[in-house]
Parts: C-alpha cells; sequence; structure tokens
DNA sequence: GTTTTTTGTTGATTTAAATCAAGCTTTACG
DNA sequence: CGTAAAGCTTGATTTAAATCAACAAAAAAC
C-alpha cells in the first residue's frame, strides 16, 4: 500500500493526515476500510517537494487534486501585461486545484513560497476509482462542498469591506483560524508570506500595510516578530474586522 | 415524474432547464436515461416564488441545494451589531447553498432581489438517491467542482485590486460573463442591483459608484440607462480590471 | 394624479491611502 | 566575514475616496 513519505526538512512543519483535507479520499486507503485493493491500484498518492516553484500555471493542463502537506501557497493570476495579482493561500492540509474536475485546464498559478510538500492524486485515476468504490465518491463530494464552504470563507475575509483596516484585520483573523490546528497556540501565527504578498493579495501598498501593523501594535491589539503574529486582543480586532 | 413549473410573471426572464447548473441533477431525471423511477421517488424538486424574502438566513439548518430559474439572489453575512455585508450575487442557472452538505448550517443570508424562482433539491434526499444511482453521484462531484470554479473566479473579481475604477470594471465583467447566456447581446447587461447593494458588495460608497460611472460613461466605455449597462468599448474596461 | 419616500447624481470639503523618498534590518552571497 | 541585495519601516507630500450636503429622478403610497 502507499504511504505517506514525510521528507525532514529544517524549520518547516507537516500537518498529519488526520488533519489533512485530503483525508476523506486518503482515509479508506490508510485504515484498510473497504476495496483498499481496488484503490490501491488506482491512486497514486506520493510526495513532492517543491523549491520556490510553481506546482502549475495558468493554462496547465488540470489533471491532478493536491493536498498541501507542508510549506505555503500562494495562487496567483497573471495580467495580460505580466502583472502578478495574488487570489490566495493555501495551507498545510489545504487542497489546491479541486476545480480542475471540472475546469481541464488551470486558471490560475499556484507557486510555492519556500519549500513545500504536497500529495498529489491523479484525477482519471480518482474518477476510475470512484466509479468502483461509491463510499470514495461520495467522500469526494463531502470534500469538494467543504472546499467550498472554505473558499467562500476566504472570500468574505477580503469582500465588501471599506477601510484597509478591516481588511487587514478580517484578513489576520482567517489565517488564524486557518492555522490553528498546527500551531502551538490559538493566538500564535506564524505567517510565512513576505508584506509585499499580503499588501498585494489585500489591494494597497506594502507601505500602508506597515503602518497599520504599526498601529494594531501601538493599540495593544498584536505583537509583531518578523513572521509571527501573536494576537493580544482578540475581540477588538474583530470589532475592527466587522468594520 | 416531477417537472420544473414556470410560474408566469411580468417582466422576468427564465433560464431555461439546458443552461442551468442544477442541469448534472435534473437531466438524468427529466431526459429518463437512467434509474428514472428511483430517482422520481427520492428528489423532491419543485418551485418557490420568492417576493423579496430570504431563502434562508445565517444559522438555518443547512437541507437544501437550490438553482435559481429567474430573478436575483444577493448573498449577505450580518456582523454582530447587524450591518449587512453582500459577499456575492446569484443569477438564473446559478447555484446557492451548495456549501450545506458539509456545514449543516448556513454560513450567510440568501436574499431575494424582487421576485425570484428556485429549484430545490432536497440534500438527503439527494444523498440517498446518489447511494442508489452512482452516475448522478459522479454528476454532483462535477457541479460541485464547477461552482467551485465559478466562485473562484468571483473571488478574483475583487481580490487584489488596487483601485475602486479597476474593482468596478472587473465587476462589469465578472456580472457580463455570468449573465452571457441569458441576455439578448453579448455587450447589454441588466443588472437588477441598486447601487447601494454594487457598493456595499464592493466597499466603497453608492457616492463613489455613481462618480465612477459617470465618469466611465464620459469616457465612452459604458452608456447606462437606470439599471441596463452597455459596454461600448471591453477592451479598455478589460485594461482597468487588470490594473 | 399628486405627494411622499426611496434611490441616484453631483458638488465642496475632509480624511485615508498612494506615492515619493530615505533609512534601517535581515537575508543572501562572494 | 564583510558586502550586496532584498525586505521592512517611517516620514513628507500628493492623490483618491469618504463624508457632508444639496438636489434630481424614480418608485411607491395615498
Amino acid at each position: 500500500m502507499t504511504t505517506c513519505i514525510k521528507v525532514k526538512q529544517p524549520n518547516t512543519k507537516y500537518i498529519d493526515c488526520a488533519h489533512c483535507s485530503m483525508q476523506p479520499i486518503c482515509l479508506p486507503l490508510k485504515a484498510g476500510k473497504t476495496s483498499v485493493s481496488i484503490m490501491d491500484s488506482y491512486l497514486s498518492k506520493r510526495n513532492i517537494v517543491n523549491i520556490s516553484t510553481p506546482l502549475f500555471q495558468m493554462q496547465d493542463a488540470a489533471d491532478a487534486i493536491y493536498a498541501v502537506c507542508s510549506g505555503s501557497f500562494k495562487l496567483t493570476e497573471t495580467s495580460p501585461e505580466g502583472k502578478e495579482r495574488v487570489i490566495g493561500f493555501r495551507f498545510p492540509g489545504e487542497l489546491i486545484g479541486e476545480d480542475a474536475i471540472h475546469t481541464q485546464t488551470h486558471k490560475y498559478n499556484a507557486v510555492a513560497i519556500g519549500n513545500t510538500t504536497v500529495c498529489r492524486v491523479d484525477l482519471a485515476e480518482l474518477i476510475e476509482c470512484g466509479k468502483l468504490v461509491p463510499e470514495l465518491q461520495f467522500n469526494l463530494i463531502l470534500l469538494l462542498s467543504r472546499q467550498n464552504a472554505m473558499l467562500r470563507e476566504e472570500f468574505s475575509s477580503v469582500v465588501a469591506k471599506h477601510t484597509a483596516e478591516s481588511l487587514l484585520a478580517a484578513f489576520i483573523l482567517n489565517m488564524l483560524k486557518r492555522n490553528a490546528h498546527y500551531q502551538e497556540s490559538a493566538v500564535k501565527l506564524h505567517l510565512p508570506l513576505g508584506r509585499d504578498v499580503i499588501a498585494n493579495h489585500l489591494g494597497f501598498r506594502r507601505e500602508t500595510l506597515s503602518r497599520i501593523f504599526s498601529k494594531f501594535q501601538h493599540k495593544g491589539l498584536l505583537a509583531i516578530q518578523a513572521k509571527n503574529i501573536e494576537i493580544l486582543n482578540l475581540e477588538k480586532l474583530e470589532d475592527i474586522a466587522y468594520n
């Protein structure tokens, strides 16, 4: 049976399979619940390590779903003039490329931030396997529905915000929630994202981001050390987010 | 067999079932492809007319997926202080509440804009039916994946925009694309949304929206008559959207 | 059909964020 | 190890959008 091989890397934290979004697909395979022999022959599940390279790019053929094991990804769109717009992020335990089932070609780029590990599930094989194992197919439905809910949540953290402050506050809260299950503390957040990348995503300038971070620190809402953010006053941050 | 009953209303356009997002589920039922008798006994598909009322609200039990037949819906979140934030729109042929499969309770409100018609598919019955008809289950996977892609597209039309102008331009282009198959012209857009609602969604004030609309008209990009927008210069609009 | 209310537009002023610019810190590199 | 490069912060100025305010145009109500 294929297993998840964890590649040792310095300063990286791995998500355990129990907290991974791919679990509804992987679990029957690992636990040997049903039809393991069938799935084993179909699903080519393996680990790939990327070093700051694209997992896939716009217009690439979409032939797999990925789950992030360690590290982070930024999802970007490239405009005709070559400008890059960061449309989202993916962290350990989250999915990338799940819309591929429908689209055939990718509509955005998925680029590794630092060194990352991913689990890859071949789409054609997954679909074949699903035909034989209805349980797996229903798990995929659950997984897609959950990804849908996650997407909408990420969406609502950046939409309909009137000020840069409420936008950033909502973004931090979204990051906190999504990273909760693999951070040491519920109020401590390691954000492996550069200021430029965050600012691009939120639609304002690096300088503005820096100023708001400073303001939040002076107000006693956050304590920031490089890429580590500690939330000191969650309630006030939520007030600002809800505008 | 249950059929789609179209209720006659003045000034409303119905999406035909061939262009509806629910089609992958409804089609086997209507065409009598496979196991129609089984599905017929399970799927309670029917039309409901709403007059400016919520289809569902935050924290309501999520027990169905809806497809919009006619009219439009706004999706909103209500903050603890009662402020409303418009997080998206749904038009004829599009789905509402598909994330319900995973979440059990709704995380946002779906409110009818004017008079609307929807098709309702009971979730518990759909899942039961899926167990018996694997083909239906795979169609649901396709549908969820497509909804995922649509969500990401709606998302990327409002994220990472640096100016109000590019935000509005991208929003118009997204609306144009999503309404393409039931508008008379590829460059004419009937937007049944009030200025306040659009402005709320995009995160700025009614006055700002009005001014940009005027600016776009003076520049010869748009021709606006109340809620009807004609795109006169698509290329320039795209340039502004890509910022 | 007229009044009232809601919705949309335009103008003047204030405020928030972009831009320009310099200094500082951290990481990468020879 | 020291230097270069990239990333982050803070300040001064300009520009874009919010706010305040008046008015016009549609709907809705009477």
